[in-house]
DNA sequence: GTAACTGGTTACAAAAAGGTAATTACTTAC
DNA sequence: GTAAGTAATTACCTTTTTGTAACCAGTTAC
């Protein structure tokens, strides 16, 4: 899967992958997370996926590991210094997810037809 | 593919694909764009997958299609009212993408390590 | 001694996405 | 009559992504 040129490119397939923006959604809104919690917090994403997602994210240096050796151990993530600078990015994602659930718009089906618009 | 229970996914299974966000991009800033433009802009991208982004953006009520009936055909496509929410969206991504790159970073990699920092 | 707890890993199968190349339609210019 | 031009479509193959299910480690509580 080559480059497709536009400089936004890798950022884009960094941080937008299926769960990933998820993710970055609930470190930036909750701070700081177990790796337990992220599956409860994500009744449907598999161990794998999230371990995957959590290390390219922290290959990145989007997200912090922090691994405290107790048994059973506790692993906890967080958003690094440069991590928060998408906050911006997942922000303005929200807003538009939210308003344009407001004026009804359905993936594949687009905003309601009103006789006096568009 | 189920969906993940987080209600920004629709948008972000609508907007982010591979070269979606490219083509918003592109709308966003040229404005109005025939085929053969978008796919001159894109030199990597086949007529297939150009054709399929737009159909799909198009059903979202995300782009206008607008066809002259010349011949050859002339076939043109720009954001529609609503399309052009995203303008902030594109931004926050573009505003990232260039500050993490003034930073160094670099895909998979991540930010360099600086001696006196981190 | 065995089950529970946390945070994984591994092998495998299934599904989705992406790319390639050939083909289409219609008319005008040569 | 044949090539050019525009905007696709189609069949097919390859790659990538996603999901499933089983398994592991080390210690504590029962």
């Amino acid at each position: 899967m080559a480059s497709n040129g536009c400089p936004v490119d890798p950022l884009l397939r960094t941080i937008t992958g299926r769960w990933t923006t998820h993710i970055l959604w609930l470190l930036y809104t909750e701070g700081e997370l177990r790796f337990g919690e992220l599956m409860g917090l994500m009744p449907d994403i598999s161990a794998k996926v999230l371990t995957d997602r959590l290390r390219m994210l922290e290959r990145n240096g989007i997200v912090l590991r922090t691994q405290k050796q107790t048994i059973p151990p506790q692993v906890s993530y967080e958003l690094t210094k440069q991590g928060q600078d998408l906050h911006v990015v997942v922000r303005a994602l929200n807003t538009v997810a939210v308003e344009w659930q407001a004026l009804g718009w359905e993936p594949d089906k687009g905003f309601p037809a009103l006789e006096a618009a568009e």
